[in-house]
DNA sequence: GTCAAGTTTCTTGTATACAAGAATTTCAAT
DNA sequence: ATTGAAATTCTTGTATACAAGAAACTTGAC
């Protein structure tokens, strides 16, 4: 299962709009990007339009390709459907997780824990994508997954910035106690309800410190 | 805002897929295609990319595309997770929803039933996608309205084998009553029950006649 | 006749060339 | 100096040409 070249473009090329090098209405210059990655513009068209597909650019016909962030008030949006995804993931998962399945989310919160004591941001992360990639899985429904899986990576920047809020790490790590808890017991909604509220309240902080950052630049 | 070739291919090969000109497995040669189209690979190229994101087709990296019917499993799985999006546009919709868009869900419903009566397919059928788009609107939430119209998008030609169902129709115009009905007295949870199970069912009923068929050949 | 290695042909992936529409600049008129 | 139209330049969209990998066929050994 080889990979083309356009793919590992399009990677590139996302990773460079989610981190910030390209500014939001920034318009990317085919021949430039062409050049960047040595290879003609035929490949990077492709990339090109595979952002335009996933939404992190806006394609204008005959005008070219533009870095569409997403706002606060799309973002919220975006936090509020992937609550309510991963609400759905937990009640389904209520009912069919294994025993194995618990057993890894357990562990998987023990190492997001030492992580959390050990001030390691990026064990935190990984244990952290870890705990939702397990809950997706566990709903059953691969379509679901997949879904889950696609609006996370897209929401991903912005969930690491919203856990620089204060206190916000141990509070994550309590609610998740409470998920598995939930899942244990096959509460499905008690489950719903914990995951919908776990990841609304990202949004949330993510909001408040929006709202904080414009009042410090003005 | 004008369109490119590659978007008009697009849209073209869409409809081949979803109404069974392409067989399941098929290979869909760049070659030939572009020739039908009378347009160069280019294009064309550009075209199968959007349906193999848009899922529609399963791209093998130097071996071609092939077109990717879902089968009754992940079919299944679609209608889950459409069903479960729905509830949440009614749930949301149920405390947002202005009047006038009541009124217009009364409206289509109307004409969604003289179209039933007089044995209007066709009309049937648009009054019944207006009568969803509405509530994806009224949800308040835009990317949720997107994302429930991309699925509702590619369950289409499911939906309306399902519909052929004895008795579906005059069912499926009582449920529809009873989802305004909760919408007019904002009561969310009733809403978004009545959606789902209406979302539901259609994905259980096209399952039996997927069964039946399949009983029928054997 | 079967199987395998080598060769040919065909298809996809990439590069380049060309066409057409958009942006920018130039230049004249007021 | 400003405005507006013509022309030039630049960029995107499409066509064609080339490269590389996969499938199909040929040929030879057993």
């Amino acid at each position: 299962m080889e990979r083309k070249r356009s793919d590992h473009i399009a990677d590139a090329l996302e990773s460079l709009i989610l981190d910030g090098t390209f500014a939001n209405g920034e318009r990317l210059d085919e021949q430039q990007l062409a050049q960047r990655f040595d290879v003609s513009r035929t490949p990077l068209r492709e990339a090109l339009q595979r952002l335009a597909l996933s939404g992190l650019v806006e394609q204008i016909p005959r005008r070219g390709v533009f870095v569409r962030q997403p706002g606060p008030v799309e973002l919220m949006e975006m936090f509020e459907v992937m609550a309510e995804l991963e609400a759905v993931c937990a009640r389904l998962a209520a009912r069919r997780i294994s025993d194995e399945a618990l057993e890894e989310l357990h562990a998987t919160n023990e190492r997001c824990n030492a992580a959390v004591k050990a001030r390691e941001a990026d064990a935190y992360f990984r244990e952290n994508e870890r705990f939702h990639a397990i809950l997706y899985q566990q709903s059953g429904n691969s379509f679901l997954e997949n879904e889950c899986q696609r609006l996370h990576k897209r929401l991903h920047p912005f969930r690491r910035m919203q856990l620089r809020a204060r206190g916000r790490l141990r509070q994550s790590m309590a609610e998740h106690e409470a998920i598995v808890a939930a899942l244990e017991d096959g509460d499905a909604d008690r489950a719903a309800d914990a995951l919908r509220a776990h990841v609304a309240v990202q949004g949330e902080k993510f909001h408040n410190l929006l709202s904080s950052l414009k009042i410090d630049a003005a």
